[in-house]
DNA sequence: TGAACAAGTAACCAAATGGTTAGTGTTGTG
DNA sequence: CACAACACTAACCATTTGGTTACTTGTTCA
């Protein structure tokens, strides 16, 4: 491993700046979050989701939870929210240019990881205590 | 983006399967960790570090979750922990060849996260409420 | 004799996280 | 005329998370 580009992003990250906020981690932690994630994904997958429609792709998740992480989502940058003013109202969601290259990204790491997995596994097993 | 293999991740995260434990999810998670990934960092900068080194180089961790992530690291066999029963004792972390792989994978995502990462704010400070 | 050291661990506590449930307002349907 | 549909929001509460502080253990050094 390059260890310039180690020290590069340990600068990067403030590692050794206590109490900066540092806009990579936050980026990165909001997009890896468990329910945005999977909100990414089905997006991905059918382009266009009403909100009851993403409530029902990604099982267990609250209206709370779906609510708050489409908010920061949109926040982002990484979705579109179009609000139809019928009655009832009609919102529709959908992953804007940035959100489909995150999409690409969250894909390629779940595919590159996918190999490892066993491995891990197996070394939790044999840990002991 | 391919749809196929976007389908085929939602498959492997077993989004639609609730109540499952998924495997790959779970890695990601321990390895996106705030603290486990800072701790990859350091030790891929300094190669061999003992307990205080660790808690020194990143700043602001408490001795409890310095310990629980590093037993998670070692549990999931991205690092070794080597016990020299001296007196006081003296224990060395490093990254395992399996930590090195991931520790790689941590920086091209941290690198390749950085450019976008302007805009996200720029869209952050534009979005009201 | 007793302080210091290393690598934790234990106990306690505050804060954040997130789930559940009920409610909003309007309109088309049985 | 009541109820369902939709996209949330508010209030409440249980669980989880993680920080702080003090303690452990055996030996060496002052």
């Amino acid at each position: 491993m390059n260890d310039k580009k180690v020290k590069q992003i340990l600068e990067d990250l403030d590692v050794e700046n206590p109490g900066e906020v540092c806009p990579i981690k936050d980026v990165l932690a909001e997009v890896l979050d468990k329910w945005t994630m999977m909100i990414i994904l089905v997006l991905g997958k059918h382009k266009v989701l009403r909100f009851a429609d993403v409530r029902r792709s990604v099982v267990g998740i609250s209206p709370k939870m779906l609510t708050k992480s489409l908010r920061t989502l949109e926040r982002d940058g990484h979705v579109n929210r179009k609000v139809y003013p019928e009655v009832p109202i009609r919102v529709e969601y959908s992953l804007t240019e940035q959100g489909e290259v995150f999409l690409k990204k969250l894909v390629d790491l779940a595919a590159w990881i996918k190999p490892h997995v066993p491995t891990i596994v197996k070394s939790r097993e044999q840990f002991i205590k």
